[in-house]
DNA sequence: CAACGTATGTCAGAATGCTGACATGAATCA
DNA sequence: TGATTCATGTCAGCATTCTGACATACGTTG
């Protein structure tokens, strides 16, 4: 009904919000047929990318917490996706790697989410990407600043 | 112990997910003493600016579920932040306004969420700022042109 | 007019993520 | 060395959100 824009609009926190939205639900449509939900799929993505991360910095990763990351993790354990070690080599940090069957279940997701991505910057130049890639670090970067900062 | 970025680092869609989450971070952690969530917040900014929007536009607004919106609108009804109607005035979309208030509670909320969105925007030029606009537009575009498209 | 499709509000159950808490291992420091 | 501080893994309980379902209201279309 009222569908003219006040001041919403013209936010960037908005838009970054809708933004992230519209991203998300476009990777859990793609990830649905492959019984998959997003926050499965970082975890697999990221331990092709970095093998032997712990839990935690999975949950780091993937921005959830240690106790959801961990749950999740049991999960992927059982079923055969990832393994970790009975003991830790050192400390209490139990480092992660995908099984192959891990890494096949990603290979097809990766392709699924990555065509995601194309569709996301489809219209937009390099110089432009760039330019996102550039603001977007910059935000994170302020708003972390003011946190626990200095 | 793994901090050296590989691809994760280069994808924009991993960047706009840790921006958006880092942005989530700081509003909960500003609300939190107001004794209110994102949601809430998004809730009473919407009506603010929006008023007489129903419950399904507002859930489209805060991108939850209108059961969700639903759940947290009998909440702000009930503690007399929100008024609706007892009756449709047309269809069955009850229209929900702001009491007086609700629009004390906001202006609190407003105050501390323009500080962390002035905070996420400090180092950028206005340049960069209608630039990341029209990038995040875009990103938005394309991944809903490719859904329910054409 | 009647049938259909769409949008809405709402209830109930399920899933997911979070907070709180505890024990353990390592590093730091007095 | 002993105490403190911090990070980790894990358990339990709670909160929030989502999915599924149903009834109702309006617009469209035959």
């Amino acid at each position: 009904m009222n569908q003219d824009g006040v001041d919403l609009e013209t936010s960037l926190g908005y838009l970054l919000k809708e933004a992230s939205s519209v991203l998300r639900s476009a990777m859990e449509e793609v990830l649905r047929p492959l019984g998959m939900s997003v926050t499965h799929y970082s975890c697999l993505e990221l331990l092709a990318q970095r093998p032997g991360l712990s839990n935690s910095e999975l949950a780091r990763g993937a921005f959830v917490t240690r106790q959801s990351m961990n749950v999740l993790l049991q999960t992927l354990e059982r079923e055969g996706y990832v393994t970790r070690p009975a003991e830790a080599p050192v400390g209490k940090a139990l480092p992660a790697r995908l099984t192959p069957r891990g890494r096949r279940s990603l290979e097809k997701a990766t392709v699924a989410v990555r065509s995601v991505e194309v569709r996301m910057l489809a219209g937009m130049t390099e110089a432009e990407q760039a330019g996102a890639f550039r603001i977007l670090q910059s935000m994170i970067r302020s708003l972390r600043d003011g946190n626990d900062g200095p």
